[in-house]
DNA sequence: CTGAAAGCGCTAACAC
DNA sequence: GTGTTAGCGCTTTCAG
């Protein structure tokens, strides 16, 4: 293995110092006044070696990675995957580069990857943090390091955030099936004491109860989404249970996995069943029927969030104060929901 | 901001050197014969402020990160994101940790990503290489760094890789078709000279002409996927042309769009046409009907690619022979390809 | 048993 | 204009 060159050997080869090769490299030649000539020959002989410094080296002198974290829940859901590329991009032009990783809404699993990015120096994290995770957000703030919530936050920890009014979105898409005359309509939901989980809920209920009707909750557990008496729970709740005549559902997953308990049960139902879900799905417009989603304004939340990482990470060491955005969501109306008698 | 404790401080704080706390910190106290009160101190004082090394200074002196990068087509894909998380479970074990992402199968993309993790001095890289990277592949080869392909491989690079028998399962999948008396079986497929695609494509010919019917290929370019223009012509091809009474589509993307297409146009079409689709996906149990899809085995694919990486990484620079997997997929049959008479 | 010190590759203050 | 050098935080050889 031939070695990769270190700005040593560079420097050696050309009989020049390592400063000046590391002033040059770094586009500093002019400013330290070195010859234009010295300049070409060194860029000649990086570019024909294809130098590449060892960005290691470089952090640790710096203390600058670089690297900035977006940490969610999956990002394999088109939501999350959807804002990631949104910001990969404009970080991208700042410099920065950026990491993705799940943490399954675990906080065993956050805390090992705050943990790991934190040995590894990041300069920054964008986290929808998992419900027990406000020491370690708590511990880097602290510690300085730029931190950005996203899709929910802690209420009583002053940290920059970046949400959509969950309320709001909730209490549309309510009012949405309300207006198409339904009445006995669903929430399923997950259980949850995290703040956009919390909301949703408030919305329906204050809806309904503004309209006069009786709110329908049924809460799944959230380690539970994927076992096979959530179906079940979920086939007593709707078909069974209550005599619902439509189903409000708080979160994609949940609307994917009632499709197919429906779809196993009685494909016919969705023909008088009314269906709204929370976040949009490439699979809610092939659906049959199309699926009415509360749609977050994906492109406007990886804007804000990384505007307001890069200005925290401008502010050095400044006590900045902490950003707190809050986006609107919109409804958008597709066959599942629209009045069905 | 107090600065995070660096070795030094703590043999400061302790009275010994930085030595005896590298020592005992890296679990070689007893090893070194140091003291067990000595080892105690150290472990209850780190462990009292919770001390952390810095991962960049111990990766710039000891030359390894225990970093691994998985670098896929589309990491929120649920076929390679499944295959991920396979992976990670098994490097955990092993104390690495993998990075992903996603090159869009794009070879500037691929290139950029190839760059600015072996700055970042990653000890390997598996990856699904997009069509023009032979060259930044065989670069890496000849630095030594570890590196297993997936999906897909260069003929004439000598490189571990682990793949499916793309052909095999192409053919089983054609022949399954023709089982079930359809005749007019067309072919979507994507425009790449990519082996995973033309492998697909000659598993269909051979299983069509051995079969006396006529191949109807369908090629759509990998940039126009997401056009409208792309849309019109797969509508062409299955409604309007061919008079098809099936298709079988090289990707689940396809599908997708074509499911899309098919809904717009025509619901009931799928009453008569018959649908396979290469790799399952969530989709295709919950769709009406419910798609025969040709199924990866993931575990077995995840498992494979991380021993083999392992094995590279354990072969510390001695020449080992490249490792390769091939693999067979299975078809799991559902509705929409069942005999339509 | 423990400590001193070299050095991984880079940046930048300082010297000349 | 260019070179010398300290040091980022860590591991590890060698000395005692």
């Amino acid at each position: 293995m031939k070695k990769r060159p270190s700005l040593k050997d560079i420097a050696k080869k050309l009989n020049v110092s390592v400063t000046t090769v590391s002033f040059v490299l770094n586009g500093k030649g002019k400013e330290k006044k070195i010859s234009d000539e010295l300049i070409k020959k060194v860029i000649d002989y990086t570019d024909s070696i294809n130098y590449r410094p060892n960005k290691v080296a470089q952090s640790l002198r710096t203390g600058k990675t670089n690297i900035l974290v977006f940490m969610v829940e999956d990002i394999s859901n088109y939501f999350f995957s959807k804002i990631a590329r949104i910001m990969e991009d404009i970080a991208y032009d700042k410099g920065y580069k950026v990491l993705f990783c799940s943490n399954e809404n675990e906080d065993e699993r956050s805390k090992e990857l705050i943990q790991l990015f934190s040995e590894r120096q990041v300069d920054g994290f964008i986290i929808s943090p998992s419900p027990g995770i406000q020491n370690e957000i708590e511990s880097l703030i602290e510690n300085k390091i730029p931190v950005v919530l996203f899709d929910r936050y802690f209420e009583d920890l002053d940290v920059s955030h970046v949400i959509i009014d969950n309320e709001d979105a909730s209490s549309k898409a309510t009012k949405h099936l309300i207006d198409n005359d339904f009445s006995r309509i669903g929430f399923i939901t997950i259980e949850s004491s995290q703040n956009q989980m919390t909301n949703r809920e408030k919305g329906y209920v204050d809806a309904m109860k503004s309209a006069g009707l009786e709110p329908l909750i049924l809460k799944i557990p959230f380690e539970k989404i994927h076992k096979e008496e959530t179906k079940l729970e979920i086939r007593k709740f709707i078909i069974e249970g209550q005599e619902l005549d439509s189903v409000f559902f708080s979160t994609n997953y949940l609307t994917r996995t009632a499709l197919e308990v429906i779809k196993e049960t009685d494909q016919t139902l969705l023909e008088k069943l009314g269906v709204v879900t929370f976040d949009d799905n490439e699979l809610f417009r092939i659906n049959t029927p199309t699926i009415t989603a509360v749609s977050q304004p994906l492109q406007e939340l990886g804007e804000s969030l990384m505007n307001t990482m890069l200005n925290l990470l401008n502010s050095k060491a400044e006590n900045l104060k902490p950003t707190k955005s809050v986006l609107k969501a919109s409804l958008i109306v597709r066959n599942s929901s629209i009045n069905k008698n």
